[in-house]
RNA sequence: GCGGAUGUGGCGGAAUUGGCAGACGCGCUAGAUUCAGGUUCUAGUUCUCGCAAGGGAGUGAAGGUUCAAGUCCUUUCAUCCGCACCA
């Protein structure tokens, strides 16, 4: 009789077409089941889902479907993050509108969404484009503005002359543009919005303990280094003469005896006070050859002011410098340099024959020479040539000069933050306009929440030039002030896109809210988010920004919990021919595609099935076949057994050893999903298990079979939906198969009948025996040595010692 | 330079607690089915010596701990990622 071949393409597209209406997943507010919150990152549409996307949409959505079938209450929401720099370029070359143009990218993701059978609430949907989102943004704008938590500055911004516009830090690759790799980024002082991020600096370090379990120790990591809290001091010199003090910040006031010069950042206020016309066309230069070089390959360069400060601890006279690697934007922007104990004012001061004196000394050393230095002596010690000082050990040191500091009233003890405020402000049109007014009279005043939300105005000629294109549009720009009257202008820029993505997750649980962002019961029923998976890339930004934005809901009284999510995963990229995944290199594989060749079921397993989720994988259409064959095979075990599943019959030897592999098969996938999520082991365990099948195939008595199919379809439900459903319904059931609990596993079926315990001599594998479970060591042990295997081997040897591992080996050592 | 991760067959990867290295899949080889190709099915497939039975080697490299090491320790090499003058 010819096997039924397996047409992937008829069965998903009846399933497609029976669950056309109706939202299948929809999870329900406030439910007495205990809730499951599982989110992947924001997707951007960017027209076509491909591989390279789908995988972490395959993880969650398996995950979905597993906790369902143990009972969960799961919101599993999709949202669409519809704002950016790509988009606007998008809708540049295309020459549509960019709304127009995302809306339709959106509808197409969310057909291949649907193709794919992935098991989303739809009813739970956000897209951040919709003013009745981003109005949101704005509100939030003007809380943190009354806050004080938003403000505005002129800040170096990074500009890239061939965009024409404004580039965030992360979207500076090298030095370079991301766009365009041959172009420099340069820096221009503009006026911008920011939030102040670094309020929070300090919890968001503290907190991570809280986090530790859920989050991976790498992202972690890379927040603390993003974060860069470092303890130290900020002390003042004072300008000879005027006695203007010249604040530094140090993290090693132990070594303060050793400072041999001032040196300020190029950019640095006093700077201009300081230098003659002649001196400040240099400094210019050395800005610009800063700006010009990519990062980690300037040279250090000096310029001396002429002038010289005090050192208020010894009274001693130092000369200032400028330097071009003493950055404006951390700490002071001016540092002491300590030649003798920090490399690189070690390197400066050997250049511009800068004296270099040491005043720390090794824990059981010497005072370093001058004469035949090499490199700085970084490390703590004991501090010497230090005036009352000297003798104290490092540590000791930098307390007590501190607290004389404090009292003397000429410095104190600081905390400096590598991290920044975060500047919001784009030179963008496609973006979530900043709601504020400027009044010649009032000066900046905030949009009156009744008239929010300000909304973009659609239809606009956009040519990317650098500047708002929302500034040629007078009916958007001319606005009354609304404090005085007067005619204002609306502040042309608009949201960084991470605004966005920061707090998304907290509207899908209140999508349609009019009146508030969300509901905070509604919060306090999901949050915090169970499982979140999304990019690595995401680390330091999204990430981070969105752990701020909760602190700040919270803060402002609308969540109580202070982390967004408890566990993050970040899931690995897809690789094609050795290269990721990506438009430019033409290895792209599109959903549309791969469900036409392979079928969404297959590409879903095999997905899965090359490598543990957090890894790279990599995609083969070979492989992708593999995991074909295997559906095919399964499919046509169920509908050539289901026959036979229905007939009576009596328990036979085959029966106990496929119950036994079903039932250990189980427990690895339950075991599999509880903890690692390592769907490869799941899935090959499950392949295993079709592979003894058949060999069982025919000894099989009829309940053994229903057993087995049905646990078979139930377990391979959250890899392959279509294909389950379909034998499910041959099985004579009807579905949803997800709304049937997970199967559960008999350990007492489980169990092997007997230990297979492995025989050594010396270590090396010699013969193997089967004995009862718990069989004593003196048993195993005699076992062994009477095995008619083992027996030759010892002959003529001397037995030294018998190591006996109960249930699993004996290894005996001879000589 | 600093920080982190990873090195296992021809390939993707298993080995969860120190206890049979190479599960599962791809690829390859042979056979069955077929006019043929594809599909499907069966057997084999770490390397090496051997007709075989069987032996030897083997988890980037070198050393160590242990009855026993892919797994623990020391040193080292390679690749990838993040940060990069952060005072």
């Amino acid at each position: 009789m010819p096997e039924k071949p397996y047409e992937h393409q008829q069965i998903e597209l009846k399933w497609q077409e029976r669950w056309k209406d109706g939202t299948l997943f929809q999870a329900e507010q406030n439910s007495d089941k205990p809730k499951f919150y599982v989110l992947e990152m924001l997707p951007y549409p960017s027209g076509t889902l491909h591989i390279g996307h789908i995988r972490n949409y395959t993880i969650g959505d398996a995950l979905a479907r597993y906790k369902r079938m143990r009972g969960f209450n799961v919101l599993h929401p999709m949202g669409w993050d519809a704002f950016g720099l790509p988009a606007e370029n998008a809708a540049i070359a295309n020459k549509r509108d960019p709304y127009e143009w995302t809306m339709s990218n959106i509808e197409n993701m969310k057909r291949q969404h649907r193709r794919m059978g992935f098991s989303y609430d739809w009813s739970a949907e956000v897209a951040t484009c919709d003013p009745k989102y981003y109005r949101w943004n704005q509100w939030f704008f003007l809380k943190m503005l009354e806050r004080g938590l938003a403000y505005r500055k002129k800040a170096l911004v990074n500009w890239c002359a061939e965009c024409g516009t404004v580039l965030a830090n992360e979207q500076v690759v090298d030095g370079c543009c991301w766009r365009h790799e041959g172009t420099q980024v340069e820096q221009r002082a503009i006026e911008q919005w920011f939030l102040r991020i670094t309020q929070y600096a300090d919890e968001l370090l503290d907190a991570m303990p809280d986090i530790e379990e859920g989050w991976p120790e790498r992202v972690l990591l890379m927040q603390r280094n993003w974060i860069g809290r470092s303890e130290g001091a900020e002390i003042d010199f004072h300008l000879e003469g005027s006695g203007a003090p010249i604040r530094v910040f140090t993290t090693r006031v132990d070594t303060i005896f050793g400072a041999t010069c001032v040196i300020l950042a190029p950019e640095h206020p006093l700077v201009s006070e300081l230098l003659s016309s002649d001196a400040k066309a240099q400094v210019k230069r050395m800005i610009d050859s800063r700006a010009s070089k990519g990062p980690g390959d300037i040279e250090k360069e000096g310029i001396f002011t002429g002038k010289y400060a005090v050192n208020p601890y010894s009274g001693e006279k130092a000369p200032i410098w400028i330097g071009n690697f003493v950055l404006m934007g951390y700490g002071t922007g001016a540092i002491m340099a300590v030649p003798a104990h920090d490399q690189r004012d070690f390197e400066f001061c050997k250049q511009y024959g800068i004296a270099i004196r040491p005043v720390i000394r090794p824990q059981d050393g010497a005072l370093a020479d001058v004469a035949t230095m090499q490199e700085a002596f970084g490390d703590d010690g004991i501090v010497e040539n230090s005036g009352p000082y000297s003798g104290l050990p490092s540590e000791e040191a930098r307390r007590v000069m501190t607290a004389k500091a404090e009292t003397e009233g000429f410095g104190k003890g600081a905390i400096t933050f590598r991290i920044k405020d975060w500047g919001i402000s784009r030179q963008r049109y496609w973006g979530t306009p900043i709601p504020v007014i400027y009044c010649p009279k009032c000066g900046i005043v905030p949009v009156l929440e009744k008239d929010l939300p300000v909304v973009l105005p659609l239809g606009i000629p956009i040519e990317g030039k650098g500047r708002s294109p929302l500034e040629n549009v007078p009916e958007f720009m001319n606005v009354k002030c609304p404090n005085c009257g007067e005619a204002g202008r609306r502040e042309s820029d608009t949201m960084d896109t991470f605004i966005d993505s920061s707090w998304y997750f907290y509207r899908y649980c209140d999508p349609h809210n009019a009146s508030a962002p969300f509901d905070s019961k509604k919060i306090a029923y999901w949050f915090p988010i169970d499982q979140y998976i999304g990019g690595v890339e995401h680390a330091i930004l999204h990430l981070i920004y969105s752990r701020f934005w909760t602190k700040m809901m919270r803060d402002i009284g609308l969540v109580s919990n202070s982390e967004p999510t408890k566990r993050l995963f970040t899931q690995g990229m897809v690789i094609k021919d050795g290269a990721k995944m990506s438009k430019s290199k033409g290895n792209v594989v599109s959903a549309d595609e791969m469900i036409e060749r392979f079928g969404a079921d297959t590409g879903r397993l095999f997905e899965l099935f090359a490598a543990p989720p957090e890894k790279e994988m990599d995609w083969t259409d070979a492989g992708a076949e593999g995991s074909y064959r295997f559906l095919g095979r399964v499919y046509r075990f169920v509908t050539r057994n289901v026959e036979k599943s229905r007939e009576p019959g009596e328990a036979t030897g085959a029966d106990r050893k496929a119950l036994r592999k079903l039932h250990q098969t189980l427990q690895r996938v339950t075991e599999d999903f509880e903890s690692r999520w390592h769907f490869n082991t799941s899935i090959a365990a499950i392949m295993e298990l079709m592979n003894v099948l058949t060999d069982l195939e025919k000894e099989l008595s009829g309940p053994a079979t229903a057993e087995v199919l049905e646990k078979l379809v139930l377990m391979l439900e959250p890899f392959a939906p279509y294909v389950v459903e379909e034998m499910w319904e041959d099985l004579g059931r009807t579905g949803p198969v997800f709304r049937q609990p997970w199967p559960a596993y008999d350990p007492a079926l489980a169990k092997e009948d007997e230990a297979e315990v492995v025989i050594q001599i010396n270590g090396k594998l010699r013969g193997r025996i089967f004995v009862a479970f718990g069989s004593h060591r003196d048993v195993l042990e005699e076992r062994a040595l009477n095995d008619a295997k083992i027996q030759p081997l010892l002959d003529g040897k001397k037995i030294l010692k018998v190591i006996v591992v109960p249930d699993k080996l004996v290894n005996i050592v001879v000589a």
